[in-house]
DNA sequence: ACCTATTGATAATA
DNA sequence: TTATTATCAATAGGT
């Protein structure tokens, strides 16, 4: 249709390509329109150029991902199923591992054994040992180092209230000192309570 | 183009608008393959009329995945990301999942437990001696079944040595008989060792 | 981008 | 659905 007829085959002239490449894209592109609006039809219209260009249409009454979802179902192909395949096997293959934890964390709790044989029950029974026993440890350690810490603060505040003491001490010298000149006297007997260093966690032996 | 110009909207008679749904999709299919051919171009067409029926075209050279991916990467919109996000976060949660029994069950072997404190311990120490005492109930009950069911085989050991014994007896007194009468002799003494009935598990007692 | 002769598509009809 | 065909629409080639 035009000035002259032309053969369907790739038009060498790369600016006549170019120029019937938009004209005819023009043209699908209100033949899709149409043909949506005149018979109530569903369109998904893609096109690149060589250049790697692309225009889109598709009927406003439904979206790309619709038109996929039922081309998929009408077609039976995959599509993009390939990608999700490797999401799938994933999910699964964690699923699995995830059960197989599950088990093996019930049985260490001693739930489900029923079905377990002897042997299986000897070697849940070495594991809890060694678990129990690399915990005691730990805990154990983690007692001497209170305990240690407890001795170090004990140490501390003994130096502390020694220190206070003799402070103190220096201090009644000054006041009584002062007294003698005519000041006021202010005796560290009316000291609060609170103010004098108390020992850190005084019952800190008990919990060993 | 026809025997006189239509108006651009729905058409109302509805076997017109299948005719024209036909004629048009043909036009648009020819039109699709024409550009393809003559511009290099790549098309997918996908068309579905009101009745859900669905025609297709896609340039020979590609595929519709291919030009889903290049329109996924020109356009920046997702199209089935949607559907892999459910996916993915899936495989998220379940690997998450994952991490904590594994966490867990290292905890509980003894592994890991360096950054623990006193609290979880001696939780941990209490699930490992829950664990341990249902494993060592079902071991006992284990142990004990095995012992009974030694006793009942020890039981019918002795009785089936019985028998046996009475057997032998009669039949020594048979063979004796026809001795007498002037057959062969035939005695026990000369039945295979193998024919004798044995304990069964000789040894059970030493493994409880 | 515009023009237009010409070809192609198709609406109405059978 | 298919075929015909008068008509309208698309477009090839030229500006």
């Amino acid at each position: 249709m035009g000035r002259g007829k032309i053969e369907i085959k790739r038009i060498e002239n790369s600016s006549n390509r170019q120029v019937t490449y938009s004209k005819r894209r023009n043209g699908i592109m209100k033949k899709a329109k149409e043909i949506t609006v005149l018979c109530d039809a569903r369109v998904s219209l893609i096109i690149f150029a060589s250049s790697g260009k692309m225009h889109q249409y598709c009927s406003p009454s439904t979206t790309l991902v619709e038109i996929l979802d039922n081309y998929h179902k009408q077609s039976g192909k995959r599509l993009w199923d390939a990608k999700h395949e490797n999401l799938r096997s994933e999910v699964d293959r964690v699923k699995k591992e995830n059960d197989n934890m599950q088990i093996e964390l019930r049985h260490l709790k001693g739930e489900d054994i029923t079905s377990l044989n002897h042997r299986e029950l000897m070697a849940l029974e070495e594991a809890l040992e060694n678990g129990l026993a690399s915990i005691r440890e730990k805990e154990a350690e983690f007692i001497n180092n209170m305990r240690e810490n407890g001795e170090m603060l004990e140490e501390a505040n003994k130096r502390l209230n020694y220190e206070l003491h003799k402070t103190e001490m220096e201090l009644e010298g000054k006041v009584r000192e002062m007294d003698i000149n005519g000041y006021h006297q202010y005796a560290t007997s009316h000291m609060p309570f609170a103010f004098r260093v108390q020992p850190n966690q005084p019952n800190l032996q008990e919990r060993i």
